[in-house]
DNA sequence: CGATCTCAACTGACATGTTAGTTGACAGGT
DNA sequence: ACCTGTCAACTAACATGTCAGTTGAGATCG
């Protein structure tokens, strides 16, 4: 097993210069790295070796690693192991289905209630992410994508319906990391946003729901032939 | 403060009869009565109490309210308290909303790839909710209804899209379960089911997400009084 | 009598010792 | 050469001891 990374990396480190309890120190910075897949799936985590790394005891991190078994990004084996969870095309299709659900749902309602000012955002952040496109900044294009998202989640008036459906598509977040630097993907990427925001101006529900599910369906048609690529990344 | 329960209550108790490691226990056996609203909103829920009931030591216990915060089923006060999480009108929204975008995505879905197989079991469901409305079991009835969701969430064909939009709107179940007493609610509930039963078999997507949409607004509409009836439920 | 200050008791957070289950390498037999 | 049974080393799970922050009752002062 050559391809099954054993030691958890020095790239995680991200030192206590956070705040509040120690296991939330820890699971966050864990669950950052997963996220930014500088933990790659598949990964073995050692208790006594993240003990180490963070200057520990093994009580905050075997609450981190429960959370993050929690959300998912971890499996635990009983008395054996704990790993970085692979990808499953059958659950990211899933969520993909969960994560259209919600999305063009918050859009439907955001194009009937905009004001002016949140189209002001919107606008800002596309124009954004035109200059980031034009820079060829995949790391910077790639936060302004999530932002865009989930400026769409709170404009529906809901708080923290963002929070929630962030929390659904974690699985997603990991795999769109792999999918962005393909060439032209941020271009077009961009135009799809472009056309959303369109039909958020023009007040017009059934159009947003179009494009936002055309967006949305470009990622699934992308992320299938991922498999081949990084097959030791998939179950 | 008096209304405040700080006994974790002897109607919890579920021995250990189950399997797999402790903390998986403590975790089910406390999930459950939460949902099961035998632990009510506001309760305190105490570590040591808790360890003294079921005969294990601290860290189970600890594990198992771990994961039940990241449920956001229990409000941990770091250094100071942990107690089940009281209902806040605002997060119910947001979940109505997000169940609502699930569950018409799925009924859609459903509709329109639906097997003969599959009307049959959503019929036979029917009938026993008719015969549970009969009885008066309202128990019954509630977990049948739930079954009945949770069955149209599995003919979606996305195997644990249930399990994934079960977890998200574990409040909502335990409002839930104080809405269905009132009278007359459950034979409501069994014509709202054998209506979008009644268009799925039609095979129209449209009307099956209309009949869902109407089924689900019902539950927000009988909420919003309760806050007047068990103030203390609320935050 | 009321507001505030103090302190003891209680709680969760954390550290660390102990136990039991799993795994994989290696020896011995086929 | 291959299968198999054994065993040692490693792991997560669990128990328990210690510490620090919070809370609320009662003492103290205005």
């Amino acid at each position: 097993m050559a391809n099954t990374t054993n030691i958890s990396a020095e790239a995680l480190a991200d030192i206590d210069q956070l705040d509040g309890p120690l296991s939330q120190r820890v699971y966050t910075a864990l669950r950052d790295a997963i996220l930014d897949m500088k933990l790659v799936p598949g990964t073995v985590l050692r208790k006594a070796a993240i003990c180490e790394q963070f200057g520990v005891s093994r009580s905050p991190v075997a609450d981190a690693l429960t959370r993050l078994s929690g959300d998912g990004l971890v499996d635990v084996i009983p008395q054996s192991a704990t790993r970085v969870t692979r990808f499953s095309l059958d659950e990211i299709r899933e969520e993909c289905f969960l994560r259209d659900a919600v999305e063009v749902a918050a859009v439907k309602r955001v194009a009937a209630t905009r004001t002016h000012d949140q189209i002001l955002q919107l606008k800002r952040n596309v124009h954004l992410q035109k200059l980031l496109v034009e820079d060829e900044d995949f790391h910077g294009f790639f936060e302004a994508d999530e932002a865009f998202h989930k400026m769409l989640l709170e404009f529906t008036g809901f708080r923290s319906v963002a929070a929630i459906a962030g929390q659904l598509a974690l699985q997603l977040r990991r795999v769109r990391m792999l999918v962005l630097p393909k060439a032209g993907r941020p271009a077009e990427t961009l135009a799809e946003h472009a056309a959303i925001l369109d039909s958020i101006t023009d007040q017009d529900p059934q159009a947003a729901a179009k494009a936002m599910r055309y967006h949305l369906a470009q990622l699934i048609n992308r992320i299938e032939p991922l498999e081949r690529q990084h097959p030791d990344f998939f179950c």
